[in-house]
RNA sequence: GUGAUUGUAGCUCAGUUGGUUAGAGCGCCAGAUUGUGGCUCUGGAGGUCGCGGGUUCGAGCCCCGUCUUUCACCCCA
């Protein structure tokens, strides 16, 4: 049987993984700075947790999970057996539903306002391409149970952080549900919010004359796509942008909180100064929309050297987060990166530095058994100093052994003897330059720090 | 879910209008070299041509199905 993993999955070698981790730590360090907690959840959740929460596409690309037991044993003389007594679960579809769930289960031991974090796998039945997978990790860090803004500052802090250390150059897009939601309404459509911000948010991909024609088909009016057209032009500063809105949006009064919240992030933001990558008033922006009813942050790399199209970065406010699992009155803002499109990004942009000290330092060649006990006595001294060591198991050609260093990239090799062992000496070989010295162990820690 | 696309050695790929025993480079193993790697030389191993069916005297090549890869749409991290 020749060997295969489920499409849209993949391995990860030694190489990869040290790329992988050296993420996760960037992103791991920043939310802990910012008094972030962690948490874990399933794999699993029950279906009813799961279904109805990402809408219909969503729904389709749930993996449930078949059930055992007794059901499936009898299930070949069933003729037709219901769902629900096949499957009652499902694997984790993203990290803020089962955060949703977590709070409202353990609400009484929770210290709020609730700051935490998770790093952990989401699956999705969609089809694979660029940037896209069925198994991949998503960082999530929510607040929930504040409604302040300085909440929405601090997150996009977060993002700039994040980014900043991984040297990536962002475009970090700002949205308010309510600014739509004003649009939809100047427009008298506010029943079509969601077809209009689904079309304006395809401005980018397809042009304005096609996001005019699919708002047409969807039923609005000529008069009301016509004054949509100042909108969705809008160009300029924030600053320039927020008075166009700010005129626009005077009738609205749901469209004018949506811009003094906007303004009030902005400003906060402004004072502090020290910001990474762009921030960009873009009322096109209308991801997630199912659930977001505040603020909206999408970030796109905007380095020269990567074609990525893709969103790494997501999040927004909602304003009654817990309320379909009975806790009402929550409101949550959090936002979520893509590890795994960072990961794509970086690799394209040759982005990642040198993680070489993850990897071993230093390799004993191997003599033999008593040598080779001598060994791993000096390499317990090193290892308590923190430097990543290891003997040769096996008592091979010295030709093998260091073959075996050079494609681990491992810097340099131990030569301890009977020789060594007498003087209390270690013969060290730089495998980049071919230097030889004796050293003391004292020499060589001094080396290898 | 829709529309394309890919699959030949561990890896990257050749393979003519269908024709004898399917090749190359790199990598791997052994030796030249029993305490010194990379370079070089010599020798060697390694393939149900993704899988199943069909057409044919004959299929890596043509047809059908299926799985897989990659890409776009939909949607999304």
């Amino acid at each position: 049987m020749k060997p295969s993993i489920p499409k849209g999955t993949r391995d990860f070698s030694p190489e990869e993984m040290i790329r992988r981790n050296y993420i996760f730590e960037v992103i791991r360090n920043v939310y802990q700075r910012y008094g972030f907690l962690e948490i874990e959840t399933p794999a699993m959740e029950n279906l009813s947790t799961l279904e109805g929460k990402y809408g219909e596409e969503g729904d389709k690309l749930l993996y449930r999970v078949l059930n055992s037991g007794p059901v499936m044993d009898s299930l070949r003389s069933v003729a037709d057996p219901k769902v629900s007594d096949l499957t009652e679960k499902g694997l984790r579809y993203d990290l803020t539903v089962p955060f949703a769930r977590y709070v409202v289960m353990h609400q009484h031991e929770l210290n709020f306002p609730f700051k935490r974090y998770q790093i952990q796998p989401v699956w999705r039945a969609d089809r694979p391409q660029k940037g896209r997978y069925r198994e991949f990790y998503q960082c999530d860090a929510d607040v929930i149970g504040s409604d302040s803004l300085l909440n929405e500052v601090e997150l996009i802090r977060v993002i700039q952080d994040v980014f900043s250390t991984l040297k990536l150059g962002v475009s970090i897009k700002l949205n308010n549900r309510k600014i739509l939601s004003g649009i939809a309404e100047i427009l008298g459509a506010s029943n079509q919010i969601i077809d209009i911000t689904v079309a304006i948010d395809k401005l980018d991909k397809i042009g304005i004359d096609k996001v005019n024609d699919e708002l047409l088909a969807k039923g609005l009016s000529e008069s009301a796509v016509h004054r949509l057209q100042p909108i969705i032009k809008m160009s300029g500063s924030n600053g320039t942008k927020l008075e166009l809105l700010d005129q626009l949006l005077a009738e609205s009064e749901i469209g004018r909180k949506g811009l003094q919240e906007m303004r009030l992030v902005l400003s906060v933001l402004e004072q502090l100064g020290g910001s990474w990558g762009s921030l960009e008033v873009d009322v096109t922006l209308a991801r997630g929309l199912n659930y977001y009813t505040g603020t909206i942050i999408e970030v796109k790399v905007s380095d020269s050297r990567s074609n990525f199209t893709s969103s790494v970065c997501g999040g927004g406010r909602y304003d009654d987060l817990t309320g379909i699992f009975g806790l009402t009155g929550m409101s949550g803002v959090g936002i979520s990166f893509g590890a795994d499109r960072i990961y794509d990004v970086l690799e394209e942009v040759k982005g990642f530095p040198d993680l070489s000290n993850a990897a071993t330092r230093i390799l004993f060649v191997n003599f033999g058994h008593d040598e080779a006990v001598h060994c791993l006595g000096l390499i317990t001294k090193l290892r308590n100093d923190g430097i990543n060591a290891e003997l040769y198991p096996d008592a091979a050609k010295m030709k093998k052994q260091i073959a075996y260093a050079d494609a681990k990239k491992i810097p340099y090799i131990a030569l301890v003897g009977t020789d060594e062992i007498k003087t209390g000496q270690i013969a060290v070989k730089d495998l980049a330059t071919g230097e030889q010295s004796k050293l003391t162990m004292d020499e060589l820690l001094h080396v290898l720090r």
